[in-house]
RNA sequence: GCGCCCGUAGCUCAGCUGGAUAGAGCACUGGACUUCUAAUCCAAUGGUCGCAGGUUCGAAUCCUGCCGGGCGCGCCA
């Protein structure tokens, strides 16, 4: 019986105690969980449900508690029901009802876990989107460490999802880096406001090395531009896949301009009633919709803004189809939230079609020192860098098992030498440890069988074990609903821990003196259940999932 | 000044949208390998959940006010 389960046949125990003690059955929820009791005397699931409704229904929690077990403990599959403190049920389910879990696993294989608590939502997920002005610096790892994950949670739980990138190839910025990219070819010193840096001088020469002549073209600036970005772009392609990131859109802000969008965005505010000129400017009237102050599409001198950009890219976005519009962005950019949702809303759509998440800074410290990183200095740490440090799998890892609401603070040197400190080698070992038995047990000829009896599972570490891999498609919800892919991580570690100690406890294989029993094939099973869910949730992450370490 | 985020064990952080005696990893101490990888397990140590009020059967969690830290508040991009 799995959680979701029970938790519909605790729902049915109350609806027929409310029946049998003649109460409103208005008060009671459409929808209950069960959770996991940290201390096993309170059986293998907890349901609160009489202390919520009790109150509500005007009566006691514990005489409703007494009438819900009573219908409960009739319920196939549960073994017993007691009813603790103030109101609490504690369930327990027969060894064979828990047991069934590990079988279900197995025959689902890696579309375990998946479900359709977003099933049919069609979302554009944007996150990264660093200027193609340098490489992605260290920074960025968090942010496509989460993004990737998140997009993949998403997916598994039904959503249609578009995961995009937007590269900011127009505009000021990028004629710094076209700038310093000729003075670098040309020898002259960098101008102002330009960029410093290795990856200058490298991409200037194979500019060079693409368009010999670029130096004698018509335009050279524009040459420099147009390759200096384009080799740019491949680098950051080339590391993001490197990093297993994958974005299915690249969006160029450049072919809105061209293709005309932003009046056509203006076109479509103005129509609106929301767009009024003053002082020679021509502004979106966002503090009508909860902004602090009104923002400028075109400025005094005709020229368009960022903001008006934002205007257009979102409207593209929104006549792509997509009806919910998450955009991760960093600690340093949260005071955008109010001007796109005032987009968002200028434009009428409905609160929450835009979701924007604000994921805190993650701290590089070197030496216990403060590491400050600066694309235009050109003292900065790439995510490349991070990368060949620690790897991939310990990189994601580490960046995926926080809360984007808390900073992190990372010493480089600490990262660098103490890699093995990460916690994503215990998840590892546990999934390279269930491979090991499975592998074991071919060598030996041991067969798990077509079917086991899951009566036999009744050691504590089975049970413990068995729990734990039957929450993982919740999990998996629930990450997703809310957004933070770093439950996976922690559920891991849980699911890691929880095979550890059966492993420990429970010998698996007959030894070798001794013929298999239905104890060895049933824990088998079970075994190759954990790989799969350990597999798949560090699928989720975007690490590996080794055999051997 | 205004806005967002954070404050939980020596350190790094969880805490499943209000539940039972607040958890994990690292570090420290002591145990467990002639049998499936000891990258493991077991035990011990370690807490005024920043402070003060409030809401209720019940608060680390929700509300208010303080204190402390990070970040942000351009006709820049």
């Amino acid at each position: 019986m799995t959680p979701e389960t029970l938790a519909e046949k605790v729902l049915s125990a109350t609806r027929a105690a409310f029946e049998a003690l003649d109460l409103d059955d208005a008060v009671l929820p459409t929808q209950t969980a069960v959770e996991r009791p940290r201390d096993p005397k309170h059986g293998d699931y907890a349901s609160n449900i009489a202390l919520q409704t009790a109150k509500k229904a005007g009566t006691n929690p514990r005489a409703l508690a007494e009438k819900i077990a009573e219908h409960l403990a009739a319920t196939a599959g549960v073994a017993k029901v007691d009813i603790a403190g103030p109101g609490f049920l504690n369930i327990t389910l027969d060894a064979a009802a828990a047991g069934e879990i590990a079988g279900k696993i197995v025959a689902a294989g890696t579309s375990y876990g998946t479900n359709n608590s977003m099933e049919g939502v069609y979302a554009n997920l944007e996150f990264v989107s660093a200027n193609p002005t340098g490489p992605i610096h260290a920074g960025g790892v968090r942010w496509a460490a989460m993004g990737d994950s998140l997009a993949r949670v998403m997916r598994a739980s039904g959503a249609k999802l578009t995961a995009e990138y937007y590269v900011n190839d127009a505009g000021a910025q990028v004629d710094h880096f076209a700038g310093s990219l000729l003075a670098r070819a040309k020898g002259e010193p960098t101008p102002e406001n330009g960029y410093v840096g290795e990856y200058i001088d490298d991409i200037a020469a194979d500019v060079l090395k693409r368009r010999p002549d670029a130096l004698e073209a018509d335009d050279p600036f524009e040459v420099f531009k147009t390759a200096g970005l384009e080799l740019m772009l491949e680098d950051i392609k080339s590391t993001l896949a490197d990093f297993h990131t994958h974005f299915d859109v690249f969006f160029s802000e450049k072919s809105l301009h061209d293709r005309g969008e932003l009046d056509k965005a203006l076109e479509r505010l103005a129509e609106l009633g929301h767009v009024f000129e003053a002082d020679g400017a021509t502004w979106l009237r966002t503090t009508e919709f909860g902004d602090d102050k009104d923002r400028v599409l075109k400025n005094s001198k005709g020229a368009w803004t960022y903001f008006a950009a934002d205007c257009a890219y979102y409207l593209d976005k929104r006549e792509r189809g997509f009806e919910k519009l998450v955009l991760m962005l960093g600690a340093d950019h949260h005071g955008y939230v109010g001007r796109m949702q005032a987009i968002s809303q200028a434009f009428g759509d409905e609160p929450g079609t835009l979701e924007i998440l604000i994921g805190q800074f993650v701290n590089l410290l070197k030496d216990g020192e403060p590491f400050r990183l600066s694309k235009r200095a050109g003292n900065m740490i790439t995510l490349n860098d991070v990368v060949e440090a620690v790897g991939v799998d310990a990189a994601r890892y580490a960046m995926t098992r926080n809360s984007a609401d808390s900073t992190i603070d990372l010493d480089i040197d600490v990262w660098t030498k103490h890699s093995s400190d990460n916690p994503v080698y215990y998840v590892q070992y546990a999934h390279a440890r269930t491979s090991g038995v499975l592998r074991n047990a071919a060598e030996r000829g041991v067969e798990k069988g077509e079917s086991y009896d899951a009566a036999l599972l009744t050691h504590p570490r089975e049970s413990d074990l068995l729990k734990a891999l039957a929450e993982f498609p919740a999990v998996v919800a629930t990450a997703a609903d809310l957004r933070e892919p770093h439950r996976i991580a922690r559920y891991a570690e849980e699911l890691a821990a929880a095979y550890h100690r059966f492993q420990h406890d429970c010998r698996v294989l007959p030894f070798p003196d001794e013929d298999t029993t239905p104890v060895n094939q049933a824990r088998l099973w079970v075994v190759d259940a954990t790989r799969v869910v350990l597999a798949n949730a560090l699928g989720l992450l975007g690490v590996s999932a080794p055999e051997r370490m």
